[in-house]
DNA sequence: GTCTATACTCTGATAGAC
DNA sequence: GTCTATCAGAGTATAGAC
């Protein structure tokens, strides 16, 4: 990762990441090649290797920090909120993300594939521990009474397997739901609070 | 695909499939080698392009054949039973593929990130008439009161969803729920039936 | 900072002996 | 049918001019 100075080098690297995200998400880690990536940015493929050292290190880039925007959401699921109510808006920011961040999705989705192999330790820390968290708030919320009883963690699970199958699977939605490129979100964005509420009402 | 007569061809087949079905669930298309499948496999590279034409050839036999074994629990919902049950036990059968093929799931979600470039035929064809018709099935339980009014085809992705979850995001699965090595899934099926019985109620 | 040219490695596929 | 040896192409990375 380089540590740019002057708004050009800024925007350089910009340029490399956004374009490296397309590609990576698209085709994955080995599928991808620094050729395409310079095609999308629009540079030569030597000046993206003045920018980043490697293409790993612009794979590194782009996983480290995604994890933190990913987490973001359930960061913000307040334990003083209304029980039912912080769970649906927790539900609404992540399909909405999986909407405006569907090639994120889907990078965070082939590192999960393969294993994580760059970003097991971040699984094992930060992530482990938030959900450990606010699986403590959702088993307040439930032995109060406020929400129905089921497995804390697995919850959670269904939250990211929910929304994200939106944006990993975006293909095979659009496969079933028909001709038309009709946007599916708004749809699932009603089907999902309902989902919910009805899981959640005691 | 080479169409095998002797039983050593049969066998020889079989044994580089499963060794390719390691390598690309693990890998990608692009990031497995045949190296690596031949290595997995106790042959010589040159011998698997003996029983293949190509790399890809060996990915197109894997896959083909792949959707169909996935889609067998939800063709075996019956439009006879009754709606909970029958429901249940398709998530329940789900679950277990994903347990039981969590290799096959895989590669099967590493076909879709990249945009199903080798099944979006299958996907526009059978797989979307297969749901069509079973979504039809269940709009007419909810027509009848026996299930809970909601989007037939979502419903579908949620089961989808939130079995294979299980296996396309293993690690993190693993990573959350301990450093024990517990086996998550009979907590999962437990967790789902409860999950997709509140959500069917009436 | 950016480019052209190129070195070098990896990998899919083939040739040909046995 | 299976192997060793090898080719040809793709792809990452570097050298060096400008």
């Amino acid at each position: 990762m380089t540590k740019p100075r002057t708004r050009i080098q800024q925007r350089n690297s910009d340029v490399i990441l956004e374009a490296a995200l397309e590609v990576f998400s698209a085709h994955g880690f080995r599928g991808a090649t620094l050729d395409q990536i310079a095609a999308v940015a629009g540079l030569s493929k030597p000046n993206l290797l003045y920018y980043f050292a490697s293409k790993e290190a612009i794979h590194v880039a782009l996983l480290s920090g995604l994890l933190d925007t990913w987490l973001d959401p359930l960061r913000a699921m307040d334990p003083e909120g209304d029980p039912v109510a912080e769970l649906l808006a927790y539900v609404r920011r992540k399909l909405e993300l999986s909407r405006d961040y569907s090639r994120e999705s889907r990078l965070f989705a082939n590192e999960m594939l393969q294993g994580a192999p760059r970003i097991r330790a971040a699984l094992e820390g930060d992530l482990r521990d938030l959900v450990q968290q606010k699986a403590g708030v959702l088993q307040a919320w439930m032995d109060q009474g406020r929400i129905a009883h089921m497995h804390p963690v697995h919850l959670i699970f269904s939250v990211w397997a929910l929304t994200q199958h939106y944006a990993d699977f975006e293909v095979q939605v659009q496969a079933v739901l028909g001709s038309d490129g009709a946007d599916p979100y708004p749809e699932a964005a009603v089907y999902l609070e309902t989902l919910f509420r009805r899981l959640l009402t005691p």
